[in-house]
DNA sequence: GTTGATGCAAAATGTTTGCACATCC
DNA sequence: GGATGTGCAAACATTTTGCATCAAC
């Protein structure tokens, strides 16, 4: 039997475009949404990471799942799919407030921080007209020392 | 017993580069070195490619020693490594020729395209120097559609 | 001769998939 | 009730590693 809690606005949002599609709103996507929701923009978590933090708070989702949930939830327009470290992608919320931004990693100690850049965001619009592609997204990636790391 | 056949520029370089850390210039990693040289800037191998292209040309290097040699090389500057697609990492030969340049793929068909931008590497460094960050490099990575996958 | 590199096979990672069973609509 | 999703275990893909042997210096 389905417990039905009352929705947020994310999770109307969910719903209404599952369904739009023939797919369904299950327990494990609402809570893997939620996760995302409750640490907020800004972190970047592993498919494992998502897999222990639902561990931690008492919940277990078979890491199947979550590796499909992190996809759709990607291709729904909810997450943010990042290549910036070894060893695997991360994955963030996306949010309106904060819609192109980018990273600056420590090469050293993995530190990440996040910026905004209307610069790049033009570079990477152009570049892309110039040849007639049609823009989707453009991500920054920048390799760097932090303060702690130069000072080794 | 080697055999000692000329160096080139780059292999010159690799001889130096390798004896200054106590390491030492094998067949291998010529040959590495080579094939990226041949095949010229902007192409984009896997490691597995390298090991193809290197059997297609008669060669049989083990696949273990081209990830320690492609990192190692990446480690030395020669090459740099780029994670634009699924299905593990991509090197290309890095060019004093073309030094700060990015990538446009196409989500679909995952063609390929490079493109300079002077604001984007000044939009990274003001990002890192702004909190106290070194930059090393930074690599813009644009998705897009292409022309005929516009057209579907 | 010594130290560092290679090749092999095995292990470690990260991710996907087939299938039986469960569950959302 | 029927289509879709989940969990499990196995498969798969990519990368790393331990160890015996080999070769650069």
């Amino acid at each position: 039997m389905a417990v039905h809690l009352p929705l947020n606005r994310f999770e109307g949002t969910l719903e209404v475009g599952l369904h739009q599609d023939g797919r369904r709103l299950t327990p494990q996507r609402r809570i893997v949404l939620d996760l995302f929701q409750r640490i907020g923009t800004g972190t970047h978590l592993s498919a494992e990471d998502v897999h222990h933090q639902l561990l931690d708070a008492g919940t277990r989702v078979s890491l199947a799942t979550i590796y499909r949930t992190l996809r759709l939830l990607v291709e729904m327009g909810f997450l943010h799919e990042l290549e910036l470290s070894e060893g695997g992608h991360r994955f963030e919320l996306a949010s309106h407030d904060h819609p192109d931004h980018h990273h600056l990693v420590c090469v050293r100690c993995g530190r990440t921080e996040e910026f905004e850049s209307e610069e790049v965001l033009k570079a990477g619009l152009n570049a892309a007209e110039c040849i007639g592609f049609k823009l989707i997204e453009s991500t920054l990636n920048v390799r760097a020392l932090c303060p702690s790391c130069q000072a080794n």
